[in-house]
DNA sequence: GTATTCATCCCCGAAAACAGGTATTTAAAA
DNA sequence: TTTTAAATACCTGTTTTCGGGGATGAATAC
């Protein structure tokens, strides 16, 4: 059974290469190239006959870019596979497609093997990431782990190492100047921050980040 | 000015031999020698014109012996300085001699030097003992420690993991199928036992032994 | 066979911790 | 310049911990 896909790029050449690896396959129906994202919701909006199988889109495109036409795409049918081609890579836009559940994403300096291989993959209803991608969307989400990563203020900190110190609030409020319910606030928010239970769980925490041993 | 000592030795060949070595150092006196202890309590209990400086003396001695000797002195006189000298090492004679304030300590198959060496050590006012005795004392203050470390029975490692793991007295007493009473029993002792304040001390202990992570 | 250790349970009162807010000032960042 | 983050302080409850006791049976050690 024939795949129909729908291709769009605001770059003939790109385009017709495209064409012209597809035509070799005997499985794939062309059914619509667009110049923008626009086209291709107006075109799938009022087609009701055919059952869309895969839109390839680039990103860079005028009016509605490739990011937003797979947002609409799969808030509009979630049966219609998507395959991003782009030039660039950036971590952000790869991020964004990821979220937005595209089926897969290449880069247009790709070899026609992998193209193939990709919509193929896609439309066996696999994803499609080339290592390099699949390398910066990880590394992407490390970094924004790390940025996730809890921080102590220097006062939380102080306060922490002398909770882990076994000192009691009101010791502590004592040896910093401080009311004795701004290191209850401490305590508290520190608690909450680190989603701990109790001192064990503040120590604990204390220790594995070295301010006390 | 010349030193006054006083040797005690029931080997008539070994207190020979010492005296032999000392003749030849014009700096010391040998003001009294004998057979055992005893005699050597009764000479400074009756002695009261000379100043006595050294009292070199022998651990196994009828009567009165070297280690008896050295804790009178010190309970008599501390300005008298002490050397042991023995055949045997025994750690336990060793720690009773220091625990009881020696001033030096040497095997008789010792040169003539480091006897000459040991008492000029201990007249300057330090004390002197030889690298071996020193090892063999710190390696038994070593042994009795680990001896001295606390031990926790099953239950309270059981106890105090789970505290470490933030569970409240009440949860580990449902866990362990126990009475609250119980387990704030357990808590109690074990903040006693530990030398700690409170659950910060807790956590630390449980950590550092491996209980928890 | 008696002393010690272990495991268990109980009581009490004071102190501290926990949970849930709110509020002000200052400094930095957007 | 408005927003956000940090540091500070306070209030009201409830729960938990802490420190001081004591008690009992069972097992282990001396």
């Amino acid at each position: 059974m024939k795949h129909n896909l729908i291709i769009a790029d605001d770059h003939k050449m790109f385009l017709d290469g495209l064409l012209s690896i597809l035509s070799t396959e005997s499985s794939y129906n062309i059914l619509y190239t667009a110049k923008h994202g626009g086209h291709v919701q107006k075109y799938i909006s009022i087609n009701t006959e055919e059952k869309i199988d895969l839109v390839i889109t680039d990103v860079t495109m005028p009016e509605v870019d490739g990011i937003t036409l797979n947002k609409w795409i799969k808030d509009t049918d979630r049966n219609i596979k998507t395959l991003v081609v782009s030039m660039h890579n950036s971590p952000k836009i790869i991020d964004n497609l990821i979220e937005n559940n595209v089926d897969g994403y290449l880069q247009k300096n790709a070899q026609k093997e992998e193209f193939l291989k990709a919509i193929e993959t896609i439309l066996s209803g696999e994803k499609y990431f080339s290592k390099e991608i699949k390398d910066i969307y990880l590394q992407n989400k490390f970094e924004k782990n790390k940025e996730k990563e809890i921080k102590l203020t220097k006062r939380e900190v102080e306060v922490i190492s002398l909770i882990a110190e076994e000192f009691t609030t009101q010791e502590i409020a004592d040896q910093l100047f401080l009311s004795k319910h701004t290191i209850e606030s401490y305590r508290k928010n520190l608690i909450t921050k680190l989603n701990v239970r109790n001192l064990a769980g503040l120590t604990k925490y204390a220790i594995k980040k070295g301010y006390v041993s």
